[in-house]
RNA sequence: GGGAGCAUAGCUCAGCUGGGAGAGCAUCUGCCUUACAAGCAGGGGGUCACAGGUUCGAGCCCUGUUGCUCCCACCA
């Protein structure tokens, strides 16, 4: 039974119920099928505390795109799910959560914090899950994975085990990037840096000889409180004779040497640089070269110390203020110079960090970048767009030691202990019970856990079972594409590359199609802070999933943001109902017993037309979603549908559909059928709620347009001569419309029209469509007419004359037909400079010089049938 | 300091390997034509930032300039 469309479209109505037949008919699973071709994509995995945004939702978008295409394609088509622990970001909110509460971690004790941590993760992983599919994503469900599952920890603790036995994993004090609110250290990468208004505090460094004293230029003066030296560059002949000589660090009254290291600029500040050992990157290097003391002078909190003598409790920053008090006080204070400069934040909680010297685990990267910059070099792995391949390399050849350890609870535990007994330290793939090198069992593991992204590294092949070898690694890994945004390229693309070459020997994906940001209509960031995040759950709600995955594809070109606005996802919506509308029409005029679609015999003029264009779209369509040029794909389905299928197609078809001819009628129901078939199949990927509703009530074959053929260039459709001659038609239609809204004459009045032309036969057969479209009483075709009094307009291929006396003004339309003259002659002159340029006929492609002589034919008839215009409204 | 992107209609943006510039929205005119007023038909509107160059031919390729945006970087 067909059922009857609703005058507009309601997604409301649709979605649910159609994502549930997708469930129920378990076309989401992908089976290890060695007849078929795999085509995989593992999802970025969300993480569990998100909701849903624009970002996840123009993500997953494209992915389910290239899922679905590849799907109907025929492949053995995997989109694997999951969600991320997110250790950080989830640990915080839960420590969050426990304030409410008047808990603190501490108090809970790790044991019981985890606990609250899954149940944490069980409430709110399954709300992203569900928001997902919200979006229509047609992902293996079965499938799903969690970055720390039993698997994917399983493939941590391999990796890390594997790292540490070849000397990539070290411990070691080393300065790292300290996240006072988050209380971990963080990576390089996970530092944003923020230009920020400071101040440059110049102070005097007094020399222990009482001789005088060095200026020197800081912008973190509370840190001189750890200073161990002051250093000058070796060849900078201001200073040349201080070195080796000492300094009294002003507060502290420590006596510090100034040493020579070519870290100095000359040029910059005062020429001399404090080192604080234990709290800047570039002061620990000195401090190394020249075996300074390392003195840490703030706690994890970010307060002084013991080491900070009376500033000792102070804030960071209210030490700050009171050391800059007391410098001035004692009148070391040379000046206070403003300056803008960079300050790193946490790119989790956007506080400063502190460089801070601590014990940690690091990933030696210089060995695992090499194979990850050759891969792309030589091409293995793809990205789109390719600039990014040259952010990529500049990452890549110039990384440091990736700090991995994180003073967190939530995560995926270090697989390390630490004997007590003899201090040796074990790594070991299973829990270790005694030291392998003194016997004692008085082990303890490490507290730290790992970085999320040391697991999300290993995603595309952890999640396929690795590091056990397995049916389903074997088939869909290497995986196809990866779809991201290029804001995660380093986090996450890049060590899931070097990871994927290190353990498993192959790339982890061939091609990587990177996406911008989705702005709000004035084009800023979607934060929380400004409030001007788009809830895509609400826009599914008021204008359907597929109006919102339309505008997130619409006009999207790869690597660049897009903005969304209410009026484009308006645009969208109004596309949906459109090709409602045209579904609608179909289905209302096919008898009960319609065939399921099929190409009938005997073709009309616009039959081979459509059909034509058709087919070119589908070569078109494919050859762009081949290229990841899924915007533009959308852009031709959109003009077919709403103007060659809707606005000329429809209309023409009507003509046949109402009269009294039965097989013409059944005619032209076959070849609405079959085009709006395969218009439902082209745009099901973009589109897949209603284009699966409409195809479901149409005539079919197969259970869903999920998994029917993905259209072929078919050669049985290819009609250029017959496509060539209805645009004749269509012009002449064009032309007649244009003169009567511009003379302002109403649809109701029909008139006769008198077609003028070499081409009888063509309009001979166009004579019903053109009384349709171009409100014609009656259409007469000969080689030549003389209907005076009427209105003239000349096609490339016809002269039309309309009898509209009283609307005639011989003077005006005489000016006319001598301003299209003077056009004309204009075109004329320009393919002829081509023409007789013989360099163009020679260098040009044979078929554009072809297109050029065919303009020029085309031309000079248009001229001729203007001057004899002219003559017959002079007589 | 290095690198990248963008600059095209009033607005937001497409424009694939170079062959006389497109869409959506907005605007104007006329239409309730039995699929759709979330619609139909038609119109107006662009020195493709600027200056050079390559080419028979440049929005597209090359060089430079200007403006905006972003990324990376240890200049205290």
């Amino acid at each position: 039974m067909r059922r009857e469309l609703a005058k507009k479209y309601n997604p409301q109505e649709v979605e649910d119920r159609i994502y549930q037949f997708w469930l129920d008919g378990n076309y989401f699973h992908a089976e290890v099928d060695q007849a078929k071709i795999p085509y995989t994509i593992v999802i970025p995995p969300p993480n569990i505390t998100g909701q849903l945004h624009m970002g996840h939702a123009l993500n997953n978008t494209l992915q389910d795109i290239l899922i679905r295409w590849k799907r109907m394609q025929g492949y053995s088509t995997l989109w694997l799910p999951g969600t991320d622990h997110a250790s950080i970001a989830t640990e915080a909110k839960i420590v969050e959560a426990m304030k409410a509460e008047g808990l603190t971690k501490e108090d809970l004790g790790r044991e019981k914090f985890l606990e609250r941590a899954w149940q944490w993760r069980d409430k709110y992983g399954r709300r992203i899950i569900s928001q997902l599919k919200k979006l229509g994503s047609s992902c293996d469900w079965q499938r799903e994975r969690f970055t720390l599952d039993e698997g994917c920890s399983k493939a941590v603790r391999e990796v890390f085990v594997r790292l540490y036995e070849k000397g990539l994993i070290y411990r070691g004090e080393r300065i790292i990037n300290w996240c006072p609110h988050c209380h971990t250290s963080i990576s390089d990468a996970e530092v944003e840096h923020v230009e920020s208004q400071g101040n440059f505090w110049h102070i005097k460094y007094p020399l222990s000889d009482g001789s005088g004293y060095i200026e020197i230029a800081t912008t973190r003066p509370e840190t001189m409180l750890g200073d161990t030296a002051v250093a000058v560059h070796p060849e900078d002949e201001r200073y040349k004779d201080l070195i080796g000589k000492t300094v009294i660090l002003p507060l502290m009254g420590r006596e510090i040497p100034i040493i020579a290291d070519e870290y100095v600029e000359k040029e910059f500040g005062t020429g001399v640089v404090k080192i604080t050992p234990a709290h800047d990157p570039n002061d620990f290097e000195v401090g190394l070269r020249h075996n300074l003391p390392v003195i840490n002078i703030m706690t994890e909190d970010a307060v002084i110390n013991e080491n900070g003598g009376k500033y000792a409790g102070m804030y960071r920053y209210e030490a700050r203020k009171a050391v800059v008090a007391d410098l001035e006080k004692k009148g070391l204070l040379i000046k206070t110079e403003a300056i803008n400069h960079n300050v790193g934040t946490c790119y989790r909680c956007d506080t400063v960090v502190e460089p801070r010297v601590s014990l940690q685990w690091f990933v030696k990267m210089e060995p695992l970048a090499k194979p990850a910059i050759e891969a792309v070099k030589k091409g293995e792995i793809k990205f789109v767009p390719s600039r990014f391949e040259k952010v990529y390399y500049n990452w890549m050849e110039n990384i440091k030691d990736w700090c991995i350890s994180r003073q967190l609870w939530w995560g995926h535990r270090i697989p390390a202990w630490y004997c007590q007994g003899c201090g040796q330290t074990i790594v070991s793939r299973k829990d270790p019970d005694v030291c392998p090198k003194c016997g004692s069992n008085n082990l303890l593991q490490d507290e730290d856990t790992l970085d999320t992204w040391f697991s999300s590294a290993l995603w595309p092949f952890s999640t396929l079972g690795w590091p056990d070898e397995n049916i389903n690694l074997k088939y869909f890994y290497p995986t196809n594409t990866l779809v991201t945004g290029y804001d995660i390229l380093f986090f996450w693309v890049a060590r899931m590359i070097f990871s994927g070459l290190e353990y498993t020997q192959k790339v982890p994906f061939n091609t990587v199609l990177l996406h911008g940001i989705v702005r709000d209509a004035q084009g800023r960031k979607m934060s929380k802070s400004l409030g001007n995040g788009i809830d895509p759950l609400e826009e599914i709600e008021k204008y359907g999933a597929d109006a919102l995955r339309l505008t997130l594809v619409t006009g999207n070109s790869p690597g660049n943001d897009m903005r969304y606005s209410s009026e484009r996802v308006e645009a969208s919506r109004n596309f949906a109902n459109k090709l409602w509308n045209a579904a609608r029409f179909v289905l209302m005029n096919l008898s009960d017993y319609e065939p399921a679609p099929h190409i009938p015999e005997n073709l009309e003029l616009e039959d081979k037309w459509i059909l034509s264009k058709y087919n070119n779209l589908v070569s078109e369509v494919t050859n762009n979603l081949d290229k990841y040029e899924l915007g533009l794909a959308i852009q031709k389905l959109y003009d077919f549908v709403w103007d060659v299928f809707c606005d000329w197609y429809i209309e023409i078809a009507k003509i046949r559909l109402y009269s009294e001819d039965e097989s013409q009628a059944a005619t032209a129901r076959a070849v609405l059928v079959f085009v709006l078939d395969g218009i439902l199949k082209l745009l099901h990927p973009f589109m897949p709620f209603i284009t699966e509703e409409i195809w479901q009530s149409l005539p079919h074959k197969g259970e869903s347009v999920m998994v029917a053929d993905w259209p072929k260039f078919n050669g049985d459709l290819d009609f250029p001569v017959e496509e060539a001659e209805f645009e004749r038609i269509m012009a002449a239609i064009r032309a007649i419309r244009n003169r009567r809204a511009e003379m302002n004459v109403p649809p109701s009045r029909k008139a006769k029209v008198y077609i003028a032309s070499k081409y009888i036969d063509t309009f001979v057969k166009g004579t019903e469509i053109i009384k349709k479209l171009a409100y014609a009483s009656a259409v007469e075709v000969d080689e030549e007419f003389e209907v005076p009094g009427s209105v003239t307009i000349v096609t490339d291929s016809s002269v039309i004359s309309i009898p509209m006396a009283e609307l005639v003004d011989v003077k005006a339309e005489t000016e006319r037909l001598q301003k299209e003259l003077a056009a004309a002659q204009k075109d004329l002159e320009f393919v002829n400079n081509k023409l007789n340029n013989p360099n163009f006929v020679a260098k040009a492609p044979e078929a554009v010089v072809a297109a050029q002589r065919e303009q020029k034919e085309k031309l000079l008839a248009k001229i001729e049938m203007i001057k004899e215009s002219l003559l017959s409204l002079m007589q």
